[in-house]
DNA sequence: GCTCTAAATGAAAATTATTATCATTTATAT
DNA sequence: ATATAAATGATAATAATTTTCATTTAGAGC
């Protein structure tokens, strides 16, 4: 389940975040879509709505909501960093390669494995990241 | 297993490549290395033997052995893309959100998972990426 | 070993992504 | 309504990566 705008902007606020138009903006944009957006294609986005705000409100935005866990930053090959809704707790992707649509799969596979490697490695763990690389059906067509 | 120098260099010349003494030393320095290393600190590495080695050079034949999967790509917090020696089809990382630490650990965990992805989603999965995010016990201490 | 050629290199410039600075504006507690 | 700390946006700075292009070189064929 996926956090709901109005979920993120209460925990803005309850961290003490003032809760801005362009916050909003960012918020709606991410919100309503269902893949994960790159700084700029969501900077472009927002700027359809709101055309003065500026990219670096939409970095500082993303940066405020990743760290409180609203979002979901991935990391993948080449230019980096997109973002998506978080759905918490879950950080299950899979990546075509050739066209890098990303759909989120939902599960808690790994439970076991994690107590294991506390076990063994001492590792305080936190979160995970799962992605399965390869070919969605369309690209598999495609060749 | 991790991949040796040798089948590296094999698999370059199979592939069409030329073996170059740049190459060669990036292949060492990264062979010789137990960690992940971004591609600047592979540059300064590489430089202590090859002090005439331009970054470009580094940046090119990360990219080759990336592509021949003869090296591991990590995409992981800020600064982006680390390397290591490909272990193949091992792509298991637990990372310390503090210091960034990587540890490699092995297992075939995920085989029922990814048989049940590919056929409820039509996906041909061809390797995954499965990082734990967490903070190692020198960094736990240290808070 | 010597020659030739396509491939590889390195220097520099160009792009792209991200972060820092700072004067101005604004959300919100009072 | 007002005061103020926080947020914004323009700009500049930094960092990461890619492109360009003239020069060099690995290795195939003799």
């Amino acid at each position: 389940m996926r956090l709901s705008e109005k979920k993120i902007t209460a925990s803005l606020k309850r961290h003490g975040y003032k809760l801005t138009p362009q916050r909003r903006a960012v918020i709606g944009a991410i919100a309503s879509s269902p893949d994960h957006l790159t700084t700029t294609a969501l900077y472009q986005k927002v700027r359809q709505d709101h055309p003065a705000i500026g990219l670096v409100t939409v970095y500082r935005t993303l940066d405020i909501l990743a760290r409180l866990e609203l979002i979901c930053e991935l990391h993948a090959g080449g230019s980096c960093r997109s973002y998506t809704i978080a759905a918490p707790g879950h950080h299950h992707h899979l990546i075509c390669a050739d066209c890098g649509e990303v759909i989120d799969f939902s599960g808690h596979y790994l439970t076991e494995l994690e107590a294991r490697l506390c076990r063994e490695t001492g590792f305080e763990i936190e979160g995970h990241l799962l992605e399965f690389i390869g070919r969605c059906q369309d690209c598999q067509r495609a060749t």
